[in-house]
DNA sequence: AATACATATCTGGAAAGCAGGATATCATTT
DNA sequence: AAATGATATCCTGCTTTCCAGATATGTATT
């Protein structure tokens, strides 16, 4: 159990846990990385977006500790670093599916949600 | 399983679902909710801070199917209308507990993480 | 009907995140 | 050492999100 003041450090920690969750691009880099180690080029390759963009996202990733970056030769391979994210994935599908129509059409959180 | 197609859309939809998790405040309310209704100004005092952020960040989960509220008499209370969301607190605070010190110290996303 | 109470919405402004492109870094090859 | 390939970082502008304060809406009370 945790302390009372140790509670709204999680808190915070949780909230950018899932805000680094938070991006499609993020949770696809990350759903490519389940399957195994990827090199950058792969990975742009997949997920099909600028090479900048996606090293910009991986940066993120591995400055939070999710992913691992590896040189090897010319390449940069990358690999999860975190394990239970499939898990959390997981239960992410199951709970939102309720309520996955007014995510899809919700594209602001702020006002002006029509 | 999904279908090739529906991919994609569950991605979107699953990024929205763990940006609307990913900021404290709104998490903040959801664990209080966890423990049974609660009308805006016993939230307001709980969170403690202004009622017009209280009552935007519900409006948010309100929106997006997080909550549901219900009027009664002078006052409006929130309950939780999501199952699921104390299992996926849970595993996420064992997940991120090997990155804990990283998530807190990394106060941003983009460039510039020192 | 007037007032008080509880909550929601609407402003404006600041900051964070994201996209696009150019450029820098590092290792390999020639 | 020069050139090439692979990846990372920098710079700029734009969009989204957040906050703070003021105001509006709706309900109950007098």
């Amino acid at each position: 159990m945790y302390s009372g003041v140790l509670a709204p450090v999680d808190r915070a920690a949780a909230a950018r846990f899932f805000r680094v969750l938070g991006d499609p691009t993020r949770l696809h880099i990350l759903e490519l990385l389940e399957e195994g180690e990827l090199a950058v080029g792969a990975l742009v390759a997949a997920v099909g977006q600028p090479q900048p963009r996606v090293s910009t996202h991986l940066a993120c990733l591995r400055h939070c500790g999710f992913v691992r970056a590896e040189r090897r030769g010319k390449e940069i391979v990358y690999s999860l670093a975190l394990r239970g994210l499939d898990r959390i994935a997981e239960h992410a599908d199951s709970t939102l599916e309720p309520i996955a129509e007014r995510l899809a059409t919700c594209t602001r959180i702020g006002p002006e949600w029509v």
